[in-house]
DNA sequence: ATGATCCTGAAATTATTTCTTCACGAAGGT
DNA sequence: ACCTTCGTGAAGAAATAATTTCAGGATCAT
């Protein structure tokens, strides 16, 4: 049984009046840093409150719940939909369209799988693999897989700009193993992998790993065996109602990365940027305005 | 038993690689919208996570925690420390970073991104898109500029596989003219063009009208002229703290049309995959597990 | 291919929790 | 002062949860 549309906290302070002494007693006891003081065995709440158990077990059915399971699990979905903000947790994102059209159910996912993804990303591994990319003195390699070659494209393409010494492997051929002929010790190895782990892409890495090369891995939340060769490894939440996994999350990382390393690069991509306009400003490839 | 100042998430992403299959499994199943998933019984745990309850008990004991119920009450430990910690402003997405990370500041201005553009988005365009993408009848040819090459391609690459009659324009050679030879009217011009906009681009789309060809555009806030051209046009915003544009939006938007395009030719893109599928074990190509 | 090893969940066992009953004690009315 | 009424917690009963055992099955190395 479980009202809706009312906390446990407001339903409380409802009854407060109609409570006995040592209900109130129990009744702040949950509200002092509610909402985890519930969460615990019947007992514990009892002893946390001073109270007996038979008591926590009365008041939770004066206030409709059949037992203290009922109570608990009602305050475990409350706190559900508080710990995720209500930015994520929209539902509605297009708000013509049903909660269950594609875009609404979609989206949400994406949200979901960013934020989990954020929260669980580590910082050090992210400034980590923003200064190998940043170091004018290695290279860097760009590899994908059959999904992910676009993202290693994307990726490609900005870190060209940013910097001198950017090689995109083209891992379908058999020709990837041309590039290690030139790998140096230091260098860096940019590698996508997501799932259906591609064999080719992992002996890739163990390759350019024993030619002394560093791996920076975008995989997804499962982990490509490629981690075991990886210096950094950023995984990101792909799972979204389709029959396609998302690359969304990747994207995001990917972008930030770019972001962060053309702050440390600026001094020398300001320049390189500056040549870029003049360049296309010659060959009339883009529309002067609008 | 309990390790001091180091979160549950933390020992879970740190014993990932040491877990099995079905353990995996349940770590993400904890690690999707922490701590709350993990509060439950053992039995509901279990069940959210789709394993059973052997295995959550030997995976907390793995963790080093004697036993499930010593596992879920460092859980409210830790959860109760995060509730009463005044600085769960939840705008921070990465917590451990300041506010003015990168990390926080890109995930910020990307959030907003996708909500701005999915609360303006126009589901009869998006319908009417995806019913014309899904029409077996006319070809489809997909074409993108020099930033959104990658957005095309990876476009391209899904609808390759869900049907028949897709193909990639390469505008940046001048030998995209030749595709418009085989354009006939009612064929479906996928179209990529956002900040500097490309003039080849313009003159494709406008070429392609002419042959009374579709056009489906994928552009920025401010609207590529090859608007004028198009019949459906979707505008996703993409400005964040970068001195580049996001695609994020771009790609959740593609990702969307994608998922629903496949619903509605699953009939014959399902016999596709499964071709696709015995091809691919044929190539030895991906890794038959983990 | 074949055997060894390890993972996994069903079922049984054990432990714990939750609920119910009941007797004691306090408050308030007669 | 006595009785009635209600609140309370101890203790036991029922229910539920957690753990252990075990056999089938998958995986990996040879």
């Amino acid at each position: 049984m479980t009202e809706p549309a009312e906390t446990i906290a407001e339903r409380l302070h409802a009854a407060f009046d109609s409570l006995t002494r040592a209900e109130r007693q129990l009744a702040d006891s949950l509200l002092q840093n509610y909402p985890v003081s519930g969460l615990g065995s019947i007992t514990l709440v009892a002893k946390a409150a001073g109270v007996s158990t038979p008591t926590v077990a009365r008041m939770v059915q004066k206030l409709g719940f059949t037992g203290f399971p009922d109570f608990q699990a009602e305050l475990r979905r409350e706190l559900e939909a508080k710990i995720s903000d209500p930015i994520t947790k929209h539902d509605t994102w297009v708000e013509k369209a049903p909660d269950a059209h594609i875009l609404n159910r979609f989206t949400d996912a994406v949200m979901g799988n960013i934020r989990q993804t954020l929260t669980q990303i580590d910082i050090e591994t992210f400034d980590r693999a923003c200064t190998l990319l940043a170091d004018p003195g290695q290279s860097v390699y760009v590899v994908g897989g059959r999904i992910t070659r676009s993202l290693a494209d994307y990726f490609f393409m900005h870190m060209q700009v940013l910097r001198a010494d950017v090689t995109q492997i083209q891992s379908m051929s058999n020709a990837w193993v041309h590039y290690l002929l030139d790998m140096k010790p230091g260098d860096v190895v940019v590698i996508f992998d997501v799932r259906r782990y591609e064999n080719a892409t992992l002996k890739l890495a163990e390759m350019a790993r024993e030619k002394g090369a560093r791996i920076i891995l975008f995989t997804d939340q499962w982990r490509s065996p490629v981690h075991e060769f990886a210096d950094c490894t950023f995984c990101g939440r792909i799972v979204v109602p389709s029959a396609w996994d998302s690359s969304v999350t990747l994207m995001l990382m990917l972008e930030i990365v770019i972001a962060e390393v053309q702050e440390h690069t600026w001094a020398s991509t300001r320049k390189r940027m500056e040549e870029l306009e003049d360049m296309f400003d010659r060959t009339r490839f883009f529309r002067k305005f609008t």
